[in-house]
DNA sequence: AATATACTGTGTCAAATTTACACCATTAAA
DNA sequence: TTTAATGGTGTAAATTTGACACAGTATATT
């Protein structure tokens, strides 16, 4: 923005692809909406930003408005500003996503009335959505497919301890392949930042595999000279 | 957005960073402000959406009119929406990058009054700039520099024709380190998508260096399974 | 005509990385 | 004790990357 400012020109908002992992599979999360347009709906977590927080802030509070949900690393990944994208007038919306372990997680539920319920639901097998959010959705993942190679993604949808075997089928859910288990876990552990638990998993009825942990600490050293990945 | 319209709640704008390469160096487009606030420093051509354009058109529609450039293919890469961003209020800019060959093309010049004039300027010197545009310039920078591997930009920056020479220097400038000539070479043409053609540079006063072109058709037959890389 | 200047264009080998591939070990349940 | 299910492991070939140097050619200069 460049002169004087005019009145204001739009209306602006944050819609969220949430992304968690659980039982094998890649889901989002969804909210039934409770409001025209597309009352009764299914669409992503979105509402409008107000106007004194930055696009951040309001991304995280329109979440837990919407679903209950705090404190996830959102990160934004495209702007939305077609004409027509909303029935009722001008809005552009900025898209945010985020990744969550859905386990551990308290149930998701909506804080305010604008969303009926809200609920986990796998990417393989999306209903139409409202709006223009297929779309979206589609974009936002096909980011987090790129980004699973060079950022730490993948252990943010994962337990805090998790097994090799669990995060390749993290990966093979999200680039939708197959990978082999020995270069896989070959590869994973030549990087270094994967901590060797001296315990392992439970409550399997075959024999319990390793835990591993996610060190920050040493992947931030190891990639500290990579470019810059945010924004 | 998903509930009843509210009356409008910012301002929304568009900023460019225009790369350009000439005598090796990489630059971005710059114009010189005419208006408040922040009137005579330089910035990054932007301007405020109107209602009825998309925000893709908008930025094409602005790019022009500050500086009289036209059909460039422009790409959305961050949005910024820090509160206190603008001194005037609340705006939140969706920020666009583009190449182009600055040889061959007129001079670039400002169509409205908005900006006083417009010029290339090297990205390895850039002056203080308004408004928050010193980030967002920086962040175009890593955003080009890491598509620079996986995109064809390069060949939007150069001549249609173009050495390999010329090739590997942009990649210099862009990654800012040596490339091994050799190496570079056999890399590039593995590829597939250089057309070599019967044609050799002309003016220089020493052995003049075959000419090639890049063959979309080639690169999108090469890489059509690739993951879709727009947005 | 000879020489200087400046850049073009090329190949090999070692090292590192990626890929393909299969079976025994362990645990719990039946 | 047997079955079912997954855990955990190594090697060799193929491919890719990285390091490295010099003769060839067009022009300008003398």
């Amino acid at each position: 923005m460049e002169v004087k400012l005019p009145t204001f020109n739009s209306v602006f908002s944050i819609d969220c692809v949430i992304f968690g992992f659980e039982a094998g599979e890649l889901k989002i999360l969804l909210i039934e909406r409770n409001e025209e347009p597309f009352k009764d709906w299914l669409a992503l977590p979105g509402y409008i930003v107000e106007q004194d927080e930055s696009i951040d802030d309001a991304a995280e509070r329109i979440l837990y408005e919407l679903t209950g949900l705090r404190d996830l690393h959102m990160q934004q990944f495209h702007t939305f500003g077609e004409v027509d994208r909303h029935p009722q007038g001008r809005v552009i919306t900025v898209a945010y996503y985020a990744l969550i372990r859905i386990n551990g997680q308290k149930e998701v539920k909506p804080i305010t009335q604008y969303a009926k319920n809200a609920f986990w639901h796998p990417v393989n097998d999306l209903p139409k959505l409202a709006f223009d959010h297929t779309e979206i959705f589609e974009t936002g993942f096909n980011k987090i497919r790129r980004r699973l190679n060079y950022q730490p993604i993948a252990f943010e949808l994962l337990p805090e301890k998790f097994t090799l075997t669990q995060l390749q089928s993290l990966y093979e859910a999200v680039l939708n392949k197959k990978l082999d288990k020995r270069n896989f876990r070959k590869k994973m552990l030549s990087y270094g930042f994967l901590k060797e638990l001296d315990e392992k998993q439970k409550g399997v009825s075959y024999r319990a595999a390793k835990l591993y942990k996610f060190d920050r600490r040493k992947y931030t050293k190891i990639f500290q000279n990579d470019l810059n990945l945010d924004k």
